[in-house]
DNA sequence: TTCCTGTATTTTGTATTCAGAATTCATAAT
DNA sequence: ATTATGAATTCTGAATACAAAATACAGGAA
């Protein structure tokens, strides 16, 4: 048995992260720390550690006296994430040595393909649409870059609930995926990048219809 | 008189920086919290919220149950840093309406002539360096791209360091940074972009040879 | 002498306490 | 009726207290 000691405020975090994808905190609301300290069975020394944590990913927002918040969603926002992201996937591509990417794209290509049937439970399908990204990503040597993507797409996570569900969204999701691997199984990684970022732009315009207050701050 | 409150963890936060910048603290040495709290006249409680944001930013290390610690220089992470780097300002140029770009250029081109003097003091030059690139980023609109390459670059000052005051290279990245605004007054992004990922490059590479450890892990 | 082991000390990680700010609610004045 | 004012309450931000882990050190055995 692999006995493990980690920090309460790491676990809490990753807790934390969790609600959030199921969606249990109002965003905008202010959360109140006795509360959810109870709650989680712990002091608020550790948890006020995972909030500032989380505040310096950009997933929660301080205010003094105020305490801690999910930030508001906004289209402004998450357009910039999108921008981001699509940036450094697209630099971690790059980074990655070409005899890697050629052999990551068979299974790219079938794991594209095999995307979950619509039925499929929303998170089923966020968590194989993070996989195809994850495997994409797996040969980047750039550590640092690495954990810069992870943290920053925690960030965009409440945002992705909103455009689950959505069939022809998903299938163009997939199909977006498929030709980017087959870019890379033939050996043209420019077209592959190209294409990576053209697929978080659409998803950032699919996105926009659906925030309330799309395009404007938000709130 | 403006009236400031702000938490103690930001201003602990922008002192350890500080203090990080003037080189107080060896790299790879636990640093001990009652001292350093007892030195700036605070408790541990918000010291360990600062050293926990700091961490979460890459710039200290915590190990469970030994502390923290300033993350030991490697020539591998200096690399990574530096690739994100570029691709990150590079990325902020490229979103930045070309009208704005065009008017910055006549103000860049000024700045990076006027390169203070080489016997100037080292930090007088990394001030002046930062505003150079500060300027280049200024109209950027994406606020997230440009908190993140705060935080980003914060993690890169200790390694900044050590190439300072080397007549050569300070001319070099002068000349790189004429260059650039050059390309940016005759309206050319892309070879801007190019140029401006090449200075990062090069920075990375006048470095990697005085960093002790270089290209392996550095320790 | 050197290496191991057990104890003392130091230091971190977490809980609790305290002080002050923000919010809420009630009351009074316009 | 509405708004302003002030007290009471709630909650955060910071300090202190406590427990457990890590380190240092001393003593003893090989």
């Amino acid at each position: 048995m692999a006995i493990q000691r980690r920090p309460l405020r790491e676990q809490i975090r990753e807790e934390l992260l969790l609600r959030l994808d199921r969606g249990d905190f109002a965003a905008g609301k202010d959360l109140n720390e006795v509360a959810l300290a109870t709650e989680l069975g712990v002091s608020r020394t550790p948890l006020r550690e995972a909030l500032i944590t989380l505040a310096g990913e950009g997933i929660l927002e301080s205010n003094q006296g105020r305490g801690f918040r999910f930030a508001p969603v906004s289209g402004k926002e998450f357009g910039d994430l999108c921008e981001i992201v699509a940036g450094l996937e697209a630099l971690a591509v790059e980074l990655t040595a070409p005899d890697d990417l050629l052999a990551l794209a068979p299974d790219l290509l079938r794991l594209a393909q095999g995307f979950p049937d619509r039925i499929a439970a929303q998170q089923e399908i966020e968590i194989h649409d993070d996989e195809w990204h994850d495997l994409l990503l797996s040969k980047c040597p750039n550590e640092r870059l690495l954990d810069l993507l992870t943290s920053v797409k925690a960030g965009m996570r409440r945002y992705t609930h909103l455009i689950a569900g959505e069939d022809a969204l998903l299938e163009r999701e997939a199909e977006e995926h498929c030709r980017i691997a087959e870019h890379l199984a033939a050996g043209d990684i420019p077209a592959a990048t190209a294409a990576l970022r053209d697929n978080w732009v659409d998803g950032m315009e699919r996105m926009t219809s659906r925030i309330p207050g799309a395009g404007a701050d938000g709130g």
